[in-house]
DNA sequence: AATTCCACCAACCGCACCCGG
DNA sequence: CCCGGGTGCGGTTGGTGGAAT
């Protein structure tokens, strides 16, 4: 059993008063952001450290940017969660004055029901089939854009799927074509994961939906030089790691960068 | 005017990751 | 390499205020 993070008896929860705010800012302001455990004792507060940082990052730093999310933050706020998934954090960090509980809210509250009434799946960001959409699509010709190969990207979450159900973090982006090729075998064949293979074959091109932001990527990311350097074959734990670290970088680089920097980093293979 | 419903959002909770000993 | 503490992240909850009835 996992220790609470904090003595939660003698602690205060809910609201914050203007008193802890202002007990919590002068602390920051005069010792700078430090250690979260250690913070309400010395900043004479009641509360747990959690719940400072909490307080802190979302609502008390000086660069936040408060109110209404312009038009070009929804979109990229839209763009960056059909590559990333629910990734808030990482969404936040490509929008400044941001935090990532905001980013989640507005996305809950705003952006996926406005993606729902223009017919689309907020959690996979495909066109809903169905009957009563057809007014929106006349031609007889639409195709529905392919699932993502991007769905490597996923991750261990707090949300355990259920049977049959999608794993929340998997990444929505439906129209971005991109071939993880994490392993060559003996022959120095690429081994292309199924699920990677599968949607190279279904993969349609951006122009057949016009609703899906178009990220027009076309990415591929190569096995690392360190792997292939390697006399035999990497065992199932080093592919693994590979793996892991692919991902990471990958969201680390959009993260940082851009989608830009990110199929800069991957197109000259420094992830 | 009173009550119910609903949307919003601040805050909490629990888990995973990171890092130092 | 292992373990445990600290931190960060994402999902969820619950309080609040405005709209609808």
């Amino acid at each position: 059993m996992r220790k609470p993070c904090c003595d939660k008896q003698g602690t205060n929860k809910g609201a914050w008063s203007k008193q802890e705010d202002q007990k919590l800012i002068d602390y920051i302001r005069k010792y700078g952001e430090g250690c979260w455990r250690t913070l309400p004792k010395d900043a004479g507060l009641l509360r747990c450290g959690k719940s400072c940082r909490l307080r802190w990052i979302n609502y008390l730093r000086p660069d936040l940017k408060r109110g209404n999310f312009a038009e070009d933050e929804e979109d990229l706020i839209i763009k960056l969660h059909a590559l990333l998934g629910n990734r808030w954090s990482l969404i936040a960090g490509r929008l400044p004055g941001r935090t990532d509980n905001e980013v989640k809210n507005y996305w809950n509250s705003h952006l996926r029901r406005k993606l729902i009434n223009q017919g689309i799946d907020p959690n996979n960001h495909k066109i809903i089939r169905h009957t009563s959409l057809h007014h929106q699509y006349p031609s007889q010709n639409y195709q529905v854009p392919a699932a993502t190969t991007l769905s490597h990207l996923h991750r261990s979450s707090n949300h355990k799927p259920q049977k049959g159900e999608e794993p929340n973090y998997k990444p929505a982006a439906t129209n971005c074509n991109m071939i993880i090729n994490t392993v060559d075998d003996d022959a120095g064949q690429a081994i292309i994961s199924e699920e990677a293979a599968s949607s190279v074959e279904e993969a349609a091109p951006c122009s057949s939906c016009p609703l899906l932001p178009d990220l027009n990527l076309d990415l591929m990311i190569c096995t690392p030089s360190h792997l292939l350097g390697q006399k035999s074959k990497p065992n199932d734990n080093e592919v693994a790691a590979t793996k892991d670290h692919h991902q990471r970088q990958v969201v680390e680089a959009a993260a940082a960068g851009g989608l830009q920097a990110l199929v800069h980093m991957i197109k000259i293979g420094l992830c």
